[in-house]
DNA sequence: GCTGCTCTGC
């Protein structure tokens, strides 16, 4: 990629002064080297004493430092120096408009400027930027335009900075057009400038539009900052535009800024976004100082690449450092958590979000919720639902989804109900968990009617993944070929997924030929699963045509299909263990082993008959069963047992759907173990207690 | 002296 490299503008550093001595006269000077609070006391009792506050000039510098230049200043400080001056003028209104801004309180610096204004105090060139911010803020447009008349009046219009900050209000109301358009009006335009912009477009996530801009700046040879590039690797990374982002790589490399943990933090989100997860953890690694920001980045990162284990062994590395997460990294790490059914970790997050009084905001709350329901535990869902203080669409989306996956379907359709009579609006991605909702609790009327509703009710055209929903409804139901003939009658072109559907109900209902036709369909779409041809295989063997079934079979070895693996999760401790069918990559393989065995015998003394239908069928009948009894959950729930205390619940995460004969062995399981397991397989939830499971045997 | 700054849920 060639681009110029324009002039970068040097960086300018100020290095802190303390204060060691007190002159006789202080200086203005003096106030604004103030760091702390108590610097700042000693000052003002001096200025006191000497009678020097009685002086305007001298109170305006001290309203500065309290106002501006401490951090961590108590709120009355500095509006106990603002009410004692006598006569405030434009530039101490501006200094509390300033204040008011920078503690997140933009509405008491709208009181402040209607106060200045009714007192007849005349703005100056620097109140109209200071307004605005706060009025960007609040994005509060009325308000801003409100106070572009008054610019005009007091002729500010040609103002650089007044119209910068009217850009910025612009730009962030979402109404990056207009912004645009008073962009493209200036006749002078400063890397602020560009920067307002480049923000604008960020905040509306118009990220083709950041890099055209940004091309068109290297080709007006136009000076860029470092908040420049933060803006341009966010889009970069939204876009996956890989090659611009390697060029600010290099940039910064060539130009010394990886000092800036912001932009280096950046370059680890874009890598990260762009799939080169690796080359952002070196580029973490390398960073002097890492701040909540960059941990935030880099576990997210992980999470986004699909690496949620070692997205939560890093946050174990985090718990290590002084590093104090907040809000945002938290949603991070319960991404992850439920991805993977890590309830522990989770639970970990939980009590940390209490414990640190963190606020429980929609994000926040919505991601709690998601874990617990991806973990099976319904009942901490709701309570977390119940404790939010704002909820919004997706809060009761997941909550829906989630209880339609565990198998409380009719309880996922009345929240559905409560939803749209608290007035939320339901949208397509609430729809699909409503559908599922019927899908899973076999409801096949209510699930018509919700589907003819979606158009009706709430003009939501339904989506490829809606009439997937019918689809399932309908062939789980038994309903066949009503199934088939709506996939044929549907107004858009049925993909892969819906075939695969169509099949999956085939084998549950033996129906050979309908089955034959989707897999045809499956395959004619893309390149099928393994799956694909084990569910036809199985329909085969089902109805007892056992050279059709192996033939199938063969035909995966044959066509070279790749297999996915099937592999099952437990967590233990806040470690994270995978078993792989007949593997023995776990490090304690041997005694897993050896575990899975007796557990079997155990079952099998209770009455379990191994199923083996599903396994290979060329297969002598002892491999068979060998073979079945190695899969990866059996694995992983026999090391359950032996490494958790009895009574203890057993959870297991795996990635394909649960098959015939480890359900039946799991009820058993959980009879002889005496032991409540919870399996979430690729589709749902099955909780095994006493024998039987909440799926009711229909899955 | 003012304006622009990274990480989040289906």
């Amino acid at each position: 990629m060639a681009f110029s490299l324009p002039h970068f503008p040097a960086q300018t550093l100020t290095a802190p002064t303390a204060i060691t001595q007190f002159p006789d006269n202080p200086k203005t000077l003096i106030l604004k080297q103030c760091k702390t609070i108590k610097d700042l006391n000693q000052i003002h009792a001096h200025l006191i004493k000497t009678r020097l506050i009685h002086n305007p000039r001298v109170a305006e510098n001290l309203l500065e430092s309290a106002a501006i230049l401490i951090p961590d200043i108590p709120m009355d400080y500095p509006i106990s120096i603002f009410e004692k001056l006598e006569e405030p003028d434009s530039a101490a209104y501006n200094l509390m408009i300033r204040f008011f801004t920078l503690k997140q309180s933009p509405n008491e610096a709208i009181l402040l400027f209607n106060e200045m204004c009714e007192r007849s105090v005349r703005p100056d060139e620097f109140t109209f930027p200071c307004i605005l911010k706060a009025c960007s803020k609040l994005h509060a447009l009325k308000e801003g335009e409100q106070i572009l008349a008054l610019i005009m009046k007091y002729g500010f219009g040609t103002d650089g900075f007044a119209v910068n900050a009217l850009l910025g209000l612009f730009a962030s109301c979402g109404k990056v057009e207009v912004a645009r358009h008073v962009f493209d009006g200036m006749p002078e335009r400063s890397v602020v400038t560009w920067n307002s912009m480049f923000s604008g477009y960020t905040g509306s996530g118009c990220w083709e539009e950041v890099v055209g801009l940004f091309r068109k700046m290297l080709e007006m040879e136009v000076g860029f900052d470092e908040v420049t590039l933060v803006c341009v690797l966010k889009a970069c990374g939204r876009l996956a535009e890989i090659e611009l982002g390697e060029w600010i790589h290099e940039y910064v490399e060539a130009n010394g800024l990886k000092g800036n943990p912001a932009l280096v933090t950046s370059l680890v989100d874009m890598y990260s976004k762009c799939g080169r997860v690796d080359t952002a953890r070196r580029l973490f690694d390398e960073m002097p100082r890492r701040d909540f920001v960059a941990w935030s980045a880099m576990i997210s990162g992980y999470g986004q690449a699909s690496r949620h284990r070692e997205a939560l062994e890093l946050v174990h590395v985090m718990q290590k450092t002084n590093i104090e997460p907040t809000e945002v990294t938290m949603v991070s790490i319960l991404f992850s958590c439920a991805v993977l059914g890590a309830l522990e970790t989770g639970k970990w997050v939980h009590s940390y979000v209490m414990k640190k009084r963190m606020k429980l905001t929609v994000t926040l709350g919505t991601a709690l919720m998601d874990l617990y329901l991806k973990c099976g535990s319904v009942g901490n869902a709701i309570e977390v639902f119940r404790k939010m203080p704002s909820k919004n669409v997706f809060s009761w989306t997941v909550l829906i989804q989630g209880l339609a996956n565990n198998g409380q379907g009719k309880k996922a359709i009345g929240f559905f109900h409560s939803m749209v009579e608290k007035n939320i609006t339901p949208n397509n991605v609430t729809f699909v968990a409503v559908l599922c909702a019927c899908s899973h609790a076999g409801l096949v009327d209510e699930g018509r009617g919700f589907f003819a509703s979606m158009n009706r009710d709430f003009d939501i055209e339904p989506m490829i993944e809606h009439y997937g929903c019918m689809v399932d409804i309908l062939g789980r139901a038994g309903c066949i070929e009503e199934a088939y003939e709506f996939i044929n009658n549907m107004p858009i072109q049925p993909n892969a997924v819906i075939w695969r559907t169509l099949l999956a109900s085939c084998r549950v209902h033996k129906n050979v030929e309908i089955g034959e036709r989707s897999l045809k369909n499956v395959v004619r779409l893309e390149s099928a699963h393994s799956g694909d041809y084990i569910l036809l295989s199985n329909i085969y063997a089902s109805v007892g045509r056992l050279e059709d079934a192996v033939r199938v079979r063969n035909q995966i070895k044959e066509e070279g299909i790749k297999k996915m693996p099937g592999c099952s999760v437990i967590e233990m401790d806040g470690i994270i263990h995978e078993f792989f069918s007949e593997d023995n990559i776990h490090p304690d393989s041997e005694e897993v082993y050896n575990a899975t065995e007796n557990m079997m015998k155990k079952i099998k003394l209770a009455g379990y008959v191994p199923n083996t239908s599903g396994a290979r069928l060329d297969a002598e009948e002892d491999d068979k069963e060998s073979s079945i009894s190695h899969h990866s959950e059996k694995l992983a729930i026999a090391f359950g047992l032996i490494r958790t205390s009895p009574g203890t619940t057993i959870r297991i995460t795996k990635n394909l759907r649960v098959c015939m004969d480890c359900h039946n062995a799991t009820k058993m399981i959980s009879k002889v173990f005496d032991r409540e397991i919870v399996v979430r397989d690729r589709n749902r939830f099955h909780h095994f207690k006493d024998g039987s499971c909440s799926c009711n045997d229909y899955w």
